[in-house]
DNA sequence: GTCTATAGTCCGATAGAC
DNA sequence: GTCTATCGGACTATAGAC
């Protein structure tokens, strides 16, 4: 392990978010982001497979606990009810509002970096999905609740990413709700349970 | 406007779609559609703005054509309704199937233009919302139906994709059912009318 | 760690349509 | 003459190859 070379990946992260914040990510070259490191762009690419992915890079390991979590739920009775509580009793607090606000402020701000942010959301439905088939759920009725499941979230952590100390889970107990209030009596199914 | 060659833009779609069907997206450059189409590289990215976009160009006024459906809906009472509705009425058919699951072949082979094709999706989604909030629709109701809806249409128009012959409208009814049949009992609140 | 291909931008030039 | 579409070439940065 070279010691004088330790922390490389942290620094890049750091000095990457910084410098998108300040100038955007459009005006930020790699190269910039290596030299605040005091790396080469050759080693940003050993860490980071393109330069969005910089941004990214937690939300690979924060995905597979969120699936390990929904295929180790109690039950799969309810298999929306377990996608949108895994995602929402997430300790999100715990992972700081602030950096996460700042962090989305700079993805929503370019359009390349949201392009990356909706397939990893995509990546983790399907992962969802495929968890809960699994366990037994149709496979069309998993699909579908983990479709619908993670847009209910995403519609509620943007409200608790703006809003000001509102629980993240009772919003998107709400969302839910708001959800069902919406099934029109003409396209009603009797409830299979 | 008309020129001779005036049909460089439906020449490089043409020489795109069929390049990065045999050979792949990756391994065909800006330079090969260009020559095939008799322009240069200069030409092609005056019609579109990267290589990917290629693939979406028609997709945009596609998105305003079905927002406008959604903005001159009869009723909005229900907004989940008129979003589903919308997409899944609109005549797909006659674009022609096969020519669409070639392009969806495509697009799900490679990740980059996966992400161009979830972007397209949400903006599409935004407008949707924006349209049924113009129309009096609750803020939030808006956002919820939009995305929902989008992602009911697009499992169904995924299953129509593949499948044989069923019809579209009636696979989406079908997934809205499904998705009423997953209503737990104890997050139930009253039908609003 | 160096070298190279490709994506994508910029400026200026050209030529037909009107 | 203007307007619009095309072309030429030089240029930077990303990303992958060697």
């Amino acid at each position: 392990m070279p010691r004088w070379e330790h922390g490389s990946e942290e620094r890049l992260k750091q000095a990457a978010m910084d410098l998108f914040s300040e100038q955007g990510f459009e005006d930020t070259s790699v190269v910039q982001i290596a030299e605040r490191s005091g790396v080469t762009t050759r080693t940003f690419f050993r860490y980071f497979s393109d330069k969005r992915e910089v941004l990214f890079a937690d939300s690979d390991t924060l995905r597979s606990e969120l699936v390990r979590a929904v295929a180790e739920a109690p039950d799969v009775v309810d298999p929306l009810q377990v996608v949108v509580g895994v995602l929402s009793t997430f300790d999100w607090e715990g992972r700081g509002r602030d950096i996460q606000r700042r962090r989305y402020a700079v993805i929503a701000a370019n359009p390349e970096l949201m392009e990356r942010e909706l397939i990893k959301n995509a990546r983790m439905a399907d992962e969802f999905a495929e968890a809960l088939r699994a366990r037994g759920v149709d496979a069309r009725l998993a699909r579908l609740a983990a479709r619908v499941g993670r847009e209910i979230f995403l519609l509620a952590y943007e409200e608790w990413l703006v809003g000001g100390s509102a629980d993240l889970a009772v919003i998107a107990k709400d969302m839910t709700a708001l959800l069902w209030s919406m099934q029109s009596p003409e396209t009603t199914t009797p409830p299979s349970r």
